[in-house]
DNA sequence: GAGTTTGAAACT
DNA sequence: CAGTTTCAAACTC
């Protein structure tokens, strides 16, 4: 994209790539924030560049320097693989393409971060640490990398431990690791020489158009091995998802850009920092010593930085498994746009992780385990994994939407972030078992939208999260954060992230030489035996063609992988062993291939690789109810291109706006939309009238209303148990968590990347940064992200007191709740927002996770109306439960989704105000114009499940009209 | 698992 | 830009 020059010279791009990676990361203000914290500091990558040149060096390709870094970031990359590196490292694997893919891939995944664009935000909170996460590619802005250092609470803002503390956390602490890592650096290095002349084979063949003449002309050697082999049978199988890859991805996320030393300065300062911020001891320490040992071997050896990422991988099964993500996700170079730098830890026992996860980029978000050993820590509650998710902090949340220009969430994070909930990050705290059932349930059911699987992947990603969900502690958390890109990709991480045992059966058994792949058509059918090896692989694949892990798999076999027919090509992430492709050339060891052939691609289409969902900034979040489970997406989310369904009606995966859980929209040329996200407009409103929905809205509020006074009741009684115990439909239990992953990461698609202060403040309120909470101007700024942060909450142990106070303050809702609930600061948030609304959803949450699930999302958005009105409407009516099963009845409606936004627009556009302006009110709130109130409130209901969705679809319908008007006003 | 359908991507 | 072909996923049986 960026690339000045066009994919067509290889050569010349590969030179130009080489040199310029490199000036990327300084650029990136992350750099410079590390920079200035570290002691040390961070030089650019220069000397990496070089050694990448020789080698595969991945950012080479990309074409314009700053693009670049990140282009070749971005393009693929696909957590997965903890394992391999493991093998790598240990010198187990000895193909250097294995070890070559890990490097790659770490280093690919990271460079992001360092550029800014893909942040990893790993937070720790546990003292003893055992998890780091790092989000994957989520992209963070750098100013709310800042603001979360400057917000952790522990740490000294002035400690650039976000930056430091991601790292330190990542690292794992193997103090093997150093020797291993000079092993696999030498292999590497021999093995880098094969790989650039496999990379020039490769770049031959993307001018020859990829050609399948081309195949023969790769080493048979060359196979591809894989990331996957994995020898050790106690680590889980290479997946090729992501994998929850512990901090170690950060610092060859960091080497990369900056070089090893750097990076192990920062990996150190980050430890300090951590330690110093959040009190937590950080184990790391020796192990990134020993990492700048070997990064510095490895710059000295010209090995591309990815291989230095792969020694200090090496030091650690978990910096492997990272290491393996890093290879297989390509980020694009769209996800640059963004990245959200760490937020810093929380202080919470649980310390929250937060990670912001940029929906623009395709880069698929990697949840990053904490390595294994470490994970006893199941019962500590210590631990917290974090997915990928925004960063929890309010203010270091930038929420960034996904920007038009950016290549916000690739479809597939998307997808998988949406169906899989991939799109959302998760964190999980080990702090409350009240709260956990519940929070593994939302995983699950984020997770869920591939039934099957999900759970399972889930689960498995909670593992890596935290071992906390899989092992059904209740003490993990989740958060999870849309992002468009959001979903991102954050999503993907979930997805992605494998369950080690999982992994296993992805992985194609071994990689024997003879496993790699070949180019020839003898490749191809020894890829296919590869990939087939794992007959389990295609099968997992869920309805959507993600893997369990809500990885993307494809089955191409003529088109060699670099087409867009490829989905993993597609979504800028290389195939993985599960792929049953045939001639793939889509793999790390043709990253050059790849590369050149996205050029190619984008020098034709700027946009082929841009994420294929964007936000609209007009449309406020809206819970759209799926058919199967409830997908949420931003409402505003949409089809870059719109579909063209002619048959399908928008309601199969043929349609990609079906697929990818959006809504059609004018821009769709579909014949006889009925996407139940959203019919195209004219579908939509048109067909339905409004007046039939705002009766039905009507009619849910007033059940509503009465199911609210009858929770009002259980509230005080137990509002938690009536909130678990209403029996939702399934569907509309699903839609409910659905709902709230889809909050969270519609949290994040509203907030505008322009906006990136705003987002910041809901974080604060989110149980991570419970401090947070306290600062006005937090919550003012971040009054879109609101809503997250309450679900956050309820993750969290903080209790729902505290979120209640912080958020609720200013709800309305009865003194019934404040009993309940006690809030003790609600003013903050009524001045701010008027919240009142939301204070209802927080102390539904804050009561009862469980509360969760009842609440359906969408509504959120349509609370628009007055909180004033839910107030009254709750005091007004005492019947109980009628609500769920209408509520479920609305949402399901197609036309209910829209029917908040659409319904009063003029333009029959999405009336609600994009995060941004929520967030500008929200900051504006305090002063409070209606406006802002109900828009915070709009945003706040969704997210609180515990109000019945029938009551936001009231105000919604009620206020529909208004908040179109007032979100034009405010434009 | 094979075959069909579908719509995007690629091509003309 | 429109039409056609190619492709691979989604879907059906």
């Amino acid at each position: 994209m960026d690339s000045p020059e066009p994919s067509s010279k290889i050569t010349a791009t590969i030179n130009n790539t080489l040199s310029s990676d490199p000036v990327p990361a300084q650029d990136s203000p992350v750099f410079n924030y590390i920079s200035n914290l570290s002691p040390i500091q961070p030089v650019k990558g220069a000397p990496i560049v070089q050694d990448f040149s020789g080698l595969n060096s991945p950012p080479l390709l990309l074409t314009s320097p700053r693009i670049n870094t990140h282009s070749r970031s971005s393009l693929l990359k696909r957590s997965q693989f903890p394992k391999l590196s493991t093998e790598v490292f240990s010198g187990r694997n000895e193909d250097y393409n294995n070890a070559i893919t890990d490097s790659d891939g770490t280093g690919v995944f990271f460079s992001p971060l360092r550029s800014g664009l893909s942040p990893f935000v790993q937070k720790v909170s546990d003292n003893n640490i055992s998890v780091h996460e790092q989000s994957g590619t989520p992209i963070r802005c750098v100013d709310e990398f800042l603001v979360d250092v400057s917000n952790s609470e522990s740490g000294n803002p002035s400690n650039s431990n976000n930056t430091s503390p991601k790292v330190s956390d990542s690292i794992p602490q193997s103090p093997n690791s150093a020797e291993d890592s000079k092993v696999s650096v030498v292999n590497i290095a021999s093995k880098d020489e094969r790989k650039d002349e496999i990379q020039e084979d490769a770049a031959r063949v993307v001018v020859e158009q990829a050609e399948e003449d081309n195949k023969g002309k790769f080493p048979s050697n060359q196979k591809y091995t894989g990331v996957y082999s994995t020898s050790d049978p106690d680590l889980p199988s290479p997946g090729f998802c992501t994998k929850i890859v512990p901090g170690l991805a950060a610092h060859s996320s960091l080497h990369y850009h900056y070089g090893d030393q750097q990076m192990a300065q920062l990996s150190t300062a980050g430890h300090t920092m951590l330690d110093e911020a959040s009190n937590i001891p950080i184990k790391s320490l020796g192990t990134a010593h020993d990492c700048r040992d070997d990064s510095v071997k490895i710059s000295t050896m010209s090995i591309a930085p990815d291989e230095g990422i792969v020694q200090h991988d090496s030091q650690t099964k978990a910096s492997q498994h990272q290491s393996g993500i890093s290879r297989r996700c390509l980020q694009f170079e769209d996800a640059q746009q963004k990245m959200a730098p760490a937020s810093s830890s929380s202080q919470n026992a649980s310390g929250i992780v937060s990670c912001s996860i940029q929906p623009v980029s395709p880069a698929v978000i990697e949840v990053v385990e904490p390595v294994s050993s470490n994970r006893s820590s199941i019962a500590s509650n210590k631990q917290l994994t974090q997915l990928v998710s925004s960063s929890v902090n309010s203010e270091s949340l930038n929420v960034k939407v996904s920007k038009p220009s950016g290549i916000g969430l690739h479809l597939n994070s998307i997808v998988n972030g949406m169906e899989a909930g991939s799109g959302v990050t998760v964190s999980v705290k080990s702090t409350q078992r009240g709260n956990l059932s519940i929070r593994g349930k939302k995983l699950t059911s984020m997770m869920s939208c591939h039934p099957s699987k999900n759970l399972k992947n889930c689960l498995i990603s909670s593992n890596v999260v935290g071992s906390n969900l899989t092992s059904g502690d209740n003490d993990g958390k989740h958060e999870s954060y849309g992002s468009d890109a959001e979903s991102v990709a954050a999503s993907l991480s979930l997805n992605n992230a494998k369950p080690l045992n999982d992994s296993v059966l992805l992985k194609p058994t071994e990689h024997t030489p003879s496993n790699k792949r070949k180019f020839n058509s003898e490749h191809i059918d020894s890829n296919m035996d590869y990939n087939q090896s794992s007959p389990q692989k295609k099968r997992q694949k869920t309805s959507d063609g993600n893997d369990g892990d809500g990885c993307k798999r494809c089955n191409c076999k003529k088109t060699k992988c670099l087409k867009l027919y490829c989905d993993c090509f597609a979504a800028g992430v290389y195939c993985v062993d599960s792929c049953t492709c045939q001639g793939c050339f889509n793999r790390p060891e043709y990253e050059d291939t790849v590369l050149d052939v996205r050029q190619q691609i984008q020098s034709r289409n700027p946009l082929a690789f841009a994420p294929k969902i964007v936000q609209h900034s007009t449309s406020s979040p809206a819970i759209i109810l799926g058919e199967g489970g409830a997908s949420f997406t931003p409402s505003s989310a949409r089809h870059k291109r719109g579909c063209n369904c002619k048959k399908s009606m928008c309601l199969k995966k043929y349609c990609e706006c079906y697929q990818a859980n959006v809504g059609c929209s004018s821009g769709c040329r579909c014949e006889g939309c009925k996407n139940v996200f959203g019919p195209k407009e004219e579908y939509g409103i048109d067909l339905v009238n409004k007046h039939s929905i705002t009766e039905r809205l009507e009619r849910s509020v007033e059940e509503e209303v009465e199911m609210v006074t009858a929770t009002s009741g259980l509230l005080q009684s137990g509002p938690i148990n009536q909130c678990n115990s209403t029996p939702l439909t399934p569907s509309f239990r699903r839609s409910n968590v659905d709902a709230s992953k889809s909050w969270f990461t519609s949290g994040r698609y509203l907030s505008s990347p322009d906006s990136g202060q705003a987002n910041t403040a809901p974080y604060g309120l989110s149980p991570g940064s419970p401090r947070n909470s306290n600062n006005h101007d937090i919550h003012q700024e971040t009054t879109g992200d609101m809503l997250d942060l309450v679900t956050f909450d309820h993750e969290l142990n903080y209790g729902n007191a505290k979120l209640a106070n912080e958020i609720s303050p200013g709800f309305h809702v009865s003194g019934n709740m404040d009993d309940i609930l006690a809030l003790p600061k609600s003013q903050d948030w009524a001045s701010n927002s008027g919240g009142q609304l939301i204070p209802q959803t927080v102390h539904f949450q804050s009561t009862d996770p469980l509360i969760w699930h009842n609440s359906p999302m969408t509504h959120m958005t349509q609370f628009d109306g007055s909180g004033m009105n839910t107030l009254e409407l709750l005091d007004s009516d005492k019947k109980p439960y009628v609500m769920e099963d209408d509520t479920p009845a609305i949402l399901k409606d197609s036309s209910i989704p829209q029917i908040g936004v659409k319904v009063n627009s003029p333009n029959k556009k999405r009336v609600s105000p994009p995060y941004r302006h929520l967030n500008e009110i929200g900051s504006s709130s305090s002063g409070g114009g209606l406006k802002t109130g109900r828009k915070f409130i709009l945003r706040a209901v969704p997210s609180f499940p515990p109000l019945s969705p029938c009551i936001q679809s009231k105000y919604v319908a009620a206020h529909s009209t208004n908040n179109s008007e007032k979100d034009s006003s405010r434009k």
